[in-house]
DNA sequence: GCAAGGTC
């Protein structure tokens, strides 16, 4: 019988769509070592029987790096690490993923064709070419490309498997090739860069660091601008200059009972001139005076509200809620949601998905929490209207991992750890949200005129608290204002007064505005966000206080010295004008090369500058740490 | 001793 070898990208993935496409009697498990399983089952491949074999790979495969001569730091100016005619790149299979390479080697030798289930991602469609490369140096019958196919699919589901089995197709080399590039632009300007900085601070600067560590004056085309976005705010804080503003505040309460006091906004909000304030204030205060400070409601308005249920989960937006709700550190959310994966509680939870595909049993999943007593009265209430609810759908899929949700019920005592409870519930809750419906209410402003001058309040009352039942991260209040405020009822005036207030400056970054912002950027993916974030306090470039991010003396005088220079690099947009650029590689509409080289001489450029202001990187460092 | 991207 025929052999067919398929690879996923992870083993779980390799599990799941063989479960997918066999019948589960079917299915053979031979163990590999320790850490890899490969699936045997028969199928019938257009009407022919034949054995698949599915294994797995773990993430890449091969890694990128200089030559071993100019790994060292000594062996070459840094701007020829910018050069690839000068310093050569290789790709290699690094030590810990050897098992796997002999693995597929092993597998290839008997299987006549290839099938490469990587996730549909660019950086799946490399991992497929690396495996392709692998395999084919085993198996010379894999260099023919027709017994090569790639399979794609929208959700590892048995519908969607069978689905990518009917269509398959071929690898997309133009986006193996912008992989390539964005891998050899990151690691050529992230080594010339970081060598540059690191060479210049030693011998020049004392830098102390916490439990004496090397001093690594890190550069990445990610940290740099994540660390620029956290400078920014501290400057924008610091160049702040509070203005004082006024404003008329007048306080009513309803004829029939005076302890009801209701305070109103004035319709002008604030001024920042205080004689014009005050002008208005003794105009008012005398109309109110003619009339015995008693005035009528003007205007009713009352419009029906909604509050929208939230989106499907996707990874940034769990470790932004996650730090919001519970201050976890987007790290930490990562380490806790991947166990809780790893278990089998919630789906994979590195996803940039926020539309469930159609192929999904979401009444299954939400069945499975109807034993929960923290939320078992919601899932009977989704259940009852189940014909007319879905999630809304987001704008982002992947094209590989639905959206975050549970699927599994948790342990009947609970998780042993508060993390994975917080983390666990969390996601069962905003799942609940989606599958719920809509909070509506009964928005109602009444507006009062004293003089020329208008006052409003707002008052809200909730009709359907829908999915904010089940989603206490979310807060609608509630104010019930008297029935008896309609256009034309008399009130009284309990007081007038005039105020002072004075702007404030922003707040300094939290971890969910940074994420925001990254992600607002596209600085980083998804599963390494947390990843530069940590980075950047790891080389002690900024600390975090609270929840709150602070630049560190070597973080601010970075950025200041590359501003300095007219080095652009920890600018927000420099990553993705990357990206925009690497793009169009993949879009077919520009050459690997020609990408590849301006981004490397935008960088040559970049570095010279510094090269030749040594005295103003000079300059800049010794404001903030002793010289040597 | 260096990056960012996968994944464990």
């Amino acid at each position: 019988m025929k052999r067919i070898l398929n690879v996923a990208e992870k083993p779980s993935a390799a599990r799941e769509l063989s479960y997918a496409l066999a019948t589960k009697q079917n299915i053979r498990v031979r163990e590999v070592g320790s850490r890899l399983k490969v699936y045997e089952f028969e199928f019938d491949l257009n009407r022919e029987r034949v054995t698949m074999i599915f294994s797995s790979v773990a993430g890449h495969i091969k890694a990128l790096d200089f030559h071993e001569y100019y790994r060292c730091w000594d062996s070459c100016d840094q701007l020829a690490l910018l050069d690839p005619s000068k310093t050569p790149v290789k790709e290699y299979v690094p030590e810990d993923k050897k098992f796997l390479e002999n693995s597929l080697k092993n597998e290839a030798r008997s299987c006549c064709k290839l099938f490469l289930w990587l996730d549909c991602d660019s950086e799946g469609e490399k991992i497929a070419y690396e495996v392709l490369d692998i395999c084919q140096q085993e198996n010379r019958s894999l260099r023919i490309p027709s017994n090569v196919k790639r399979a794609r699919f929208s959700a590892i589901t048995a519908q969607d498997a069978r689905k990518a089995l009917q269509n398959l197709t071929t690898l997309h080399y133009p986006t193996v090739s912008m992989v390539s590039t964005r891998q050899e632009i990151d690691l050529r300007a992230g080594a010339a860069f970081t060598r540059f900085l690191t060479k210049f601070i030693q011998n020049r600067f004392r830098i102390p660091l916490k439990g004496d560590k090397n001093v690594i004056l890190s550069y990445g085309p990610c940290q740099f601008p994540t660390l620029g976005l956290v400078v920014d705010r501290l400057l924008t804080i610091r160049a702040f200059q509070p203005r004082l503003f006024y404003y008329l505040e007048l306080t009513i309460s309803c004829e029939s009972s005076y302890a009801e006091k209701y305070v109103l906004t004035w319709d002008r909000k604030h001024l920042f001139d205080r004689y014009c304030c005050a002008l208005l204030y003794e105009l008012c205060y005398s109309s109110l005076l003619r009339n015995n400070f008693h005035t009528t409601i003007s205007d009713v308005k009352k419009t029906s509200k909604t509050r929208r249920r939230p989106f499907p989960l996707d990874t940034v937006e769990l470790q932004r809620l996650a730090s919001r709700e519970f201050n976890f550190s987007s790290d930490k959310t990562m380490k806790v949601a991947e166990s809780l994966y790893s278990e089998g509680y919630i789906s994979y939870p590195r996803t940039e998905t926020n539309i469930f595909p159609s192929t999904i049993d979401l009444s299954k999943l939400v069945l499975l929490q109807q034993n929960d007593p923290r939320w078992q009265g919601f899932v009977q209430k989704i259940m009852e209207c189940w014909s007319h609810c879905s999630p809304r759908q987001g704008t982002k899929d992947d094209k590989a991992h639905p959206p975050i949700h549970p699927i599994k019920a948790a342990p009947k005592r609970g998780f042993k750890d508060k993390e994975f409870e917080a983390i666990y519930e969390l996601v069962t809750r905003r799942f609940l949200a989606c599958c719920s419906i809509d909070a509506k209410g009964y928005e109602t402003i009444i507006t009062v005129k004293v003089g020329f001058e208008s006052f409003h309040i707002h008052g809200l009352s909730i009709e359907e608290a829908g999915y904010l039942q089940v989603y206490p991260y979310e807060h609608w209040s509630e104010r019930v204002l008297p029935t008896e405020f309609e256009e034309g009822t008399s009130v009284h005036v309990v007081s007038l007064m005039m105020k002072e207030g004075s702007t404030s400056a922003p707040k300094p970054l939290s971890e969910s505005d940074l994420l925001g912002l990254m992600d607002k950027y596209g600085i980083g993916t998804d599963a390494t966000m947390a990843e530069h974030i940590r980075k950047i306090q790891n080389r002690e470039y900024v600390t975090k206080q609270g929840n709150f991010f602070y630049p560190m003396a070597l973080g601010l005088a970075l950025v200041e010295a590359f501003e300095a220079c007219e080095a652009y690099l920890a600018r927000p947009t420099s990553r993705s004008e990357q990206e925009r650029d690497l793009r169009q590689i993949s879009q077919g509409s520009r050459d690997a090369s020609d990408v590849l080289y301006s981004a490397l001489s935008a960088f040559t450029c970049n570095l010279q500058k510094l090269q030749t202001a040594k005295n103003v990187l000079h300059q800049v460092f010794s404001v903030h740490f002793d010289s040597i």
